[in-house]
DNA sequence: GAGTTTGAAACT
DNA sequence: CAGTTTCAAACTC
């Protein structure tokens, strides 16, 4: 994979980093049928192409009818995967038709080299923090406001920027800022710093189960930020201009979502009381 | 589920 | 490059 390194042709290089089956010879890209990418060991990928978040083994199937899923209209094609388990008619990105769907790669990179580089940047990859979190091409929304995920910003979660060319956009970096969405994501192991209740704070022995019930993390702090996300979803929601009835099903989403992180740190409380039995301190290595 | 809306990708 | 068409997904009801 890594017997070409020629400074001058950073397409190719780029290319063998993102698509190990794809050799270099002579002066042409050659794509040999070595292991599909799907049957490699371990995808561990974070991010597909679009910035979406990747369960690593699942991966939403396509519907495509008409382009074979060997067009990048497809995303099972563009994320560069074979397709499997997908509701595709006609489906030729299959080992079956795997000469015609190199084919097909070629010239999807011709046209575009960076066809199958990811559009959102990794977010910080170590030392290496160079690549933002954002679009790198850019959206060209005219209708949404780049406030549904028809825009490829707004659906990976991340702001506009003068990359994009997106017409009364209303998810510039200071748009998402008033939605406290994205700014407070209450991370779930937050310290419960207000005591609900005088007499609780002061039992030393409830201290050790107590923990463990939701309820137990309701402090005002978390009581305030969970308010904020769904102001900031109604706010996001009017602006959309959304019918009451999505209003709420959006309301409903957010306030799922809060409520999910609520619990999770219930579950890690747990978590830490079972090894707490064993050990008298719990240090941040057992967390994770 | 049917029908509409949307913007990237493809095409001219 | 710009304008148009095609396409599959997002969305609405
Ligand atoms: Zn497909
Ligand atoms: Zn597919
Ligand atoms: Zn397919
Ligand atoms: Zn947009
Ligand atoms: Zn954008
Ligand atoms: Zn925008």
């Amino acid at each position: 994979m890594s017997q070409y390194h020629e400074e001058d042709e950073p397409n190719y290089s780029i290319m063998e980093e993102e698509m190990p089956y794809l050799k270099r010879e002579d002066e042409k890209t050659v794509l040999i049928s070595a292991q599909p990418p799907s049957l490699i060991p371990p995808p561990v990928i974070e991010f597909d192409s679009a910035g979406r978040k990747s369960a690593p083994g699942k991966r939403k199937p396509c519907n495509c009818t008409r382009s074979q899923c060997l067009k990048l209209y497809c995303d099972c094609f563009a994320n560069g995967e074979f397709c499997l388990n997908c509701n595709c008619k006609d489906c030729h990105n299959n080992l079956e038709f795997n000469h015609e769907r190199s084919r097909a790669i070629k010239q999807s990179l011709e046209k575009n080299p960076q066809a199958f580089k990811p559009k959102i940047g990794v977010a910080t990859k170590g030392i290496n923090s160079d690549m933002e979190r954002l679009h790198q091409k850019g959206c060209h929304c005219k209708k949404s406001n780049c406030l549904k995920n028809y825009c490829e910003c707004y659906e990976a979660k991340v702001a506009c920027t003068d990359r994009c060319k997106c017409r009364t956009c209303r998810n510039t970096e200071a748009d998402r800022q008033v939605r406290f969405t994205d700014r407070f994501p209450m991370s779930s192991d937050f310290d419960r710093r207000t005591p609900i209740s005088e007499d609780e704070a002061e039992e030393p022995v409830s201290s050790k189960s107590v923990k463990t019930h939701p309820w137990y993390y309701l402090t005002d702090d978390v009581v305030e930020t969970t308010t904020m996300c769904l102001l900031g979803q109604v706010h996001e929601s009017e602006q959309k201009n959304e019918s009451t009835s999505e209003t709420i099903k959006a309301l409903c989403g957010e306030f799922g979502s809060c409520l999910l992180q609520i619990f999770d740190a219930t579950r890690k409380a747990q978590q830490n009381e079972l090894l707490s039995t064993k050990k008298e301190y719990i240090t941040p290595s057992d967390l994770s």
